[in-house]
DNA sequence: CAATCGTCCTGCGGGC
DNA sequence: TGCCCGCAGGACGATT
């Protein structure tokens, strides 16, 4: 499950890997990734281009070409984006590979088959939806505790289902939701508009500093994720409360609770969380 | 109108 | 033991 600490760690090896880098040739295996354009233009669109900048924006990550295209992953549940340094590793669930002039490869592997990937000319993000519509990024500087609190009183809802809504905030996911909240102790039931503004001040500061830790521990595996050097992350063991269940709280060592928000899976400490 | 549900897909875990 | 059913989940779109 790549959240933000994930996607910008996959976007830091990719920076040290591949940009700069010319695509010999790609491959595609399994052409239900590719969402735009169809694969044969895709094929042609990028072989031959140059990875110049790479960027992420909340959970998509997006690679500019030299051509003035933008070569964009969502990895949804359980894609990856993997390096070789040698040509012809098939990689398992493999759906597309670009290969360079240096004879290294990146490969895009799903088991699910929910991430998706688009080459869509500059300014043109509005063929990928959701991409324009996402909130403010929440370890940039114009996302302060005031715009925060700005941001709140127009909602309504449960704060953790609001936490994930990616047009609210950008990047979050289930994982760091809870953690978030946990740290800040807020249930995650709570009606948004009931926070105190203590309380929204905790969840921001608790917000910025565990997906700052997180990005330092270069993100947490669960699922299927693994960094560009198909290394996992080492933040899983600081979870806190995020699939602890039957485990105790690391604060109070009250037993952790499960519960439904949303279709989603919730952990939290019901005793530390009010 | 806001909240919930169905959908996509496959590995895995629980239960018998 | 081994099989099978059903769950998990990001985000869009449909539905209530």
């Amino acid at each position: 499950m790549p959240e933000l600490p994930e996607v910008e760690t996959i976007k830091r090896g990719l920076l040290e890997r591949v940009k700069g880098k010319k695509v010999k040739k790609v491959s595609i295996k399994n052409p239900k990734c590719i969402s735009f354009p169809s694969p044969g233009e895709f094929k042609e669109r990028i072989e031959g281009r140059v990875f110049r900048e790479i960027n992420r924006k909340g959970k998509y990550l997006i690679i500019e070409l030299d051509s003035g295209e933008n070569l964009v992953f969502h990895l949804k549940l359980t894609g990856r984006i993997l390096y070789s340094p040698e040509e012809g590793k098939e990689f398992e669930y493999v759906r597309v590979i670009f290969a360079f002039e240096e004879g290294d490869e990146l490969s895009f592997t799903d088991i699910r088959g929910f991430g998706s990937i688009w080459l869509i000319p500059d300014k043109e993000f509005d063929k990928i939806p959701g991409l324009e519509s996402l909130g403010p990024e929440p370890l940039e500087e114009d996302f302060t505790l005031e715009s925060f609190q700005k941001m709140l009183k127009s909602k309504r809802g449960k704060i953790k289902v609001l936490l994930m809504d990616q047009t609210f905030l950008a990047g979050v996911g289930n994982i760091y939701a809870q953690e978030a909240l946990f740290l800040a102790g807020i249930h995650p039931e709570r009606p948004s508009s009931s926070l105190t503004s203590k309380e929204v001040k905790k969840l921001y500061d608790s917000l910025r500093f565990v997906l700052t830790e997180a990005i330092q521990y270069r993100g947490s595996s669960v699922d299927a994720y693994v960094d560009v050097e198909g290394r996992k992350g080492n933040y899983e063991e600081k979870l806190r409360v995020y699939g602890k269940e039957g485990g105790l709280c690391p604060s109070c060592s009250t037993p952790i609770r499960k519960i439904t928000i949303s279709g989603r899976g919730t952990y939290f400490c019901p005793r530390c969380q009010k």
